[in-house]
DNA sequence: GCGAACATACCGACCAGTTGGTATGTTCGC
DNA sequence: GCGAACATACCAACTGGTCGGTATGTTCGC
């Protein structure tokens, strides 16, 4: 590949741009674009999610990630001290939108517990959306590819996975303690399971190229979800 | 599986010769060395399946492959044209050892199909042993990381995953006949989840360094499972 | 006028794949 | 039944390109 530089930014016309134009005068009126473009930071962050869930960390090179960026690699380098510096941060951005997501998504409403349990999986399911490469997990992706030689990615990577899970976990102890019964599993083991089963979903979506499989795992969950919830019998 | 026309780098000329050769006599009468060591493609293929287990497609270099089943660059391209080509054989290869793993194990036996399935169950979790790149599936990883960018490396880790469910349709079908409810799942359905579940599992147990989130999600196959083949309850 | 945020040019290591062999059979015309 | 032609399995050295990372600027807000 050439240059990397189709995507820089605009800037280089200032060269002789400033020596013609005084200093004092400032910016013209063009001064303020309302939404300001992201920093190449974050630029590079989201370049990260998203090349990285389509073809993996190894082969993800930091010139496509500049690319796709918009940003050089002097930028990349100021930002990170390597490829590894960045999917650590990658993770942790991962966590934070999707985190952002989740929070804000309508199943936290409902009142009876087994109404946002079941809309929670509902959501997971209206998530199950676009291409593969849209819907699948960038932790979950990170954690099989570099468990063994990459730790600190391996650990932010997980660390996503049980966060999310944990976010389940009180939901889930209320409805066990509502309508669970006394030889139930533990409510950080459903939570945990719940994201066992979309992993696994994932992959076969992966391997099938489509979204079809995620979904008929997703309901093999709901149905197992409801019987430990003995969601058509009563409190007891 | 079908044989998904594995590695054949002359092509048209091994056809006819190699299969057709009864000729010799079989067994050299000078020594035959019950142990003779392994041709350099054998090697080559047992070395896919160790170190991109372990550090996955892309990060695992044709040099470390050669060292790892002591060979060289030359025996390398001498049996595959190409890194590709011999991670289509290696599932190819997977697919064989695995399937006769399985065929092999004693959850055949029992008379009873539920006993049969739950054997099953309780020989992959035996299965749970060792260090995590050990008891990992090499299909799972490679269908999570070559997905987007090696659609005959994906086609071929797919085709292992779904090979291996399909020799669970029968017991499922034959357990859905006789215990499961009207609106059961399909056999097929429930065969592919049993291995998502599994897939999920070790995605949990490659984050967290050991084996007990898969052993736990297994657990929770199993609760499923019981419930759809209404296991305390009486044939239908 | 200083430091953060970029940009450009470049480097050494490494990587997939190539080249040009050797050694050991096997086939087959004669 | 012998030797030329061919096939198979493997080997060591090499190559051209790519990769992560560095060195050295330049720009610009404050």
């Amino acid at each position: 590949m050439s240059k990397t530089s189709s995507a820089s930014p605009v800037s280089s016309a200032s060269g002789q741009a400033t020596g013609s134009v005084p200093v004092g005068a400032v910016e013209p009126a063009s001064q303020a674009p309302a939404s300001r473009r992201p920093s190449a930071r974050e630029r590079l962050l989201d370049a990260a999610l998203k090349l990285m869930r389509e073809t993996g960390y190894a082969a993800t090179t930091v010139d496509a990630l500049c690319a796709e960026a918009g940003a050089t690699k002097g930028a990349f380098f100021h930002h990170f001290v390597s490829k590894d510096d960045l999917a650590v941060a990658a993770a942790a951005h991962w966590a934070e939108t999707t985190g952002a997501l989740f929070e804000a998504a309508p199943y936290h409403a409902p009142d009876d517990v087994l109404d946002r349990i079941f809309a929670y999986l509902d959501f997971r399911d209206a998530l199950l959306a676009g291409t593969v490469p849209e819907f699948t997990c960038f932790a979950g992706t990170m954690i099989q590819e570099v468990h063994e030689s990459a730790p600190a990615i391996r650990d932010a990577a997980y660390a996503c996975v049980t966060g999310h899970a944990s976010t389940l976990e009180a939901d889930f102890a209320e409805a066990l303690a509502l309508y669970g019964a006394p030889d139930a599993p533990s409510a950080q083991s459903l939570a945990l399971h719940t994201q066992a089963v979309l992993q696994g979903g994932f992959i076969l979506a992966k391997g099938a190229g489509h979204a079809g499989p995620a979904r008929e795992t997703l309901a093999h969950l709901r149905r197992y979800l409801e019987q430990v919830f003995n969601r058509t019998g009563e409190p007891k």
